[in-house]
DNA sequence: CTGTTAGCGCCTTCAT
DNA sequence: ATGAAGGCGCTAACAG
């Protein structure tokens, strides 16, 4: 039997209320009291059953998460994974709720966070959009105790506790690499479609991609960067565009979203065997492609996981705990036909 | 506040004591108030605390892990993970004890699980040889009520409840597919390297990877296939007798362990540019090897996540509960050196 | 068949 | 500064 707070007690000859006292290093005991607890904690080896304590404070955490709406399928897979986090909250003993905002929208955002601080949850998440006001708002949201995390795209210069989301030079260097090795020995340029350069993940994913895709040997041109802005029928007017331009286009690589966009113009073109695609996030469309032959591979981050993520930091923070970074960091993976996990994702 | 089952009693007019009866669909109960009972669950809309539910049982799970020994590195990563699941034994109110077994040696392995059956747990998880005898030990197993499953190579025929591990057919398409694209136009045969054909894992592998390597057009030679036994050296001695058969060889496919048998032959012949080389299981040695560029891509399974999994699949079938299929399935990692997760893995 | 009572391990008033 | 007692939501004897 696993030593209790009984035992710790009987250990160290005091009261109940005192071992709890210690164990939550709450003020209002001596410190030869507090030594001779922590001694007997030590001396017992006392792990604190923590599904206990939860019982016992019936505390409950009050989180919002802040998305951009619109008809990005990443997203709406986010905001599923979300609502399914609400489902959980029963057992987890928080309250989730879900603030929409336009997308791209810097000062809509900041007005956002605003209104989730006027709420006083113990956290909030949001997918942050690169601009001094949102920045500033964060600023707020922590000036209030409240703990934020960043979702999916980071937020440079704020005083967000932490980033849930990957690596997205070490995204886009991937997707170069793949595209690098796929096309192999064949001539012709690469083109580039991203949703918007007001977001961090673009950004990098463009930088990392720009870096490896001509690591090694061949110089390989790539086109200046194109932006859809996530929207597929934009996304599908510029690679029509691109497709027309370049008679010798042997890859794309699409960062964004949008991607209906992208499997439409290569497919009506007829092109889809002879240029390599690149994409982004697993959703019901790209799956589709990937499965028919139109994209070649995809890469994707784990919207799941990112949702809980959020939610283990936020409660963490609001208790003034620590975080273990390593667990926490969320993986960028590959899909290839073959590869691809089951249904429905 | 949620409904409690104090709600349910007061709603139903019963007594606590019913209620937890009805919930656990113990028997002693008429029908009309077990009736009665579930009206007001329904109407209430009561989702039981599981924790507390935890909490009152004290009930402890002892399981054991049947384990290969020796120096391959993912075997030795699997048991530090078993390990670690050993060190959150007091939070998961589980018991767990490792066996470790010869590789590849079927008759230990049913001796081993005849060992585990005589301790009497509450669940048994093993890394599986193919054999008869070891298929009657399993069924021996279950016969007493002990909860069985597999990690990472299955027993077929056999009466586990599960198997924690990945699809091995995929796995080994998905690394013909990245063969075949990474080659690409260059002439020449590849060649396999597996451990054993007596684990089921290895013949998957090599079945799927036949398969994928030579889709579509080209028809790329495939050397027989050599066993080394999961071990370097002999590992290392296969390969080098490989390379001085094959100067034009353009790939090598390694689906078991013993990779630093591989790497030390590539990198002594000075072809490890020149040639792609696919392997499984991210360890120290391979991953040190995808950075290097001696190995092009690697495969894995996440040992913590098949050790959790198996844990969490065990707890549920020793208390008769059934499991989310979807959610215990382990995926196939693709890792080229952009894409490595942070150390240690 | 049904109800009463006493915990599981921890936290939280309210006294002292 | 410390302790006693009650309760979180659920289960498990033991009585009726």
């Amino acid at each position: 039997m696993r030593p209790t707070v009984h035992d710790i007690a009987a250990e160290a000859g005091v009261s109940l209320a005192t071992v709890d006292r210690v164990l939550n290093n709450r003020p209002g005991v001596r410190t030869v009291t507090r030594d001779k607890v922590e001694r007997a904690i030590a001396t017992l080896g006392y792990i604190r059953d923590v599904a206990a304590a939860n019982l016992a404070k019936s505390r409950s955490y009050p989180l919002i998460f802040i998305l951009p709406e619109g008809e990005n399928a990443f997203m709406r897979g986010l905001e599923a994974e979300v609502q399914s986090a609400m489902a959980r909250s029963a057992v987890e003993r928080t309250d989730v709720s879900i603030l929409s905002v336009p997308a791209f929208d810097a000062s809509a955002l900041a007005d956002a966070l605003d209104e989730a601080r006027r709420r006083g949850p113990a956290g909030v998440a949001v997918v942050a959009v690169e601009a001094p006001e949102v920045v500033a708002a964060v600023g707020r949201l922590r000036e209030d105790g409240i703990a934020v995390v960043t979702l999916v795209s980071d937020l440079t210069g704020s005083e967000r506790e932490h980033f849930a989301g990957v690596d997205n030079i070490a995204a886009g260097r991937t997707a170069g690499s793949l595209m690098r090795r796929f096309v192999g020995g064949r001539d012709g340029p690469v083109a580039i479609v991203a949703g918007s350069m007001l977001v961090r993940d673009h950004r990098d994913r463009l930088e990392g991609f720009s870096a490896a895709v001509n690591e090694g040997a061949a110089k390989r041109q790539l086109l200046p960067v194109v932006e859809g802005h996530d929207d597929p029928s934009e996304v599908e007017n510029l690679v029509q565009d691109l497709l027309a331009a370049h008679p010798n286009l042997t890859g794309i690589y699409s960062l964004g979203a949008g991607n209906r966009g992208l499997i439409a113009a290569l497919e009506k073109a007829g092109r889809q065997s002879e240029i390599c695609a690149i994409a982004h996030e697993l959703t019901p469309y790209s799956r589709a492609a990937l499965v028919s032959g139109t994209i070649d591979a995809l890469l994707n981050q784990d919207a799941g996981h990112e949702v809980r993520s959020a939610i283990r930091v936020l409660k963490a923070r609001a208790d003034g705990l620590s975080m273990i970074e390593a667990q926490e960091r969320i993986r960028i993976d590959i899909f290839l036909k073959d590869n691809l996990p089951v249904e429905p994702v």
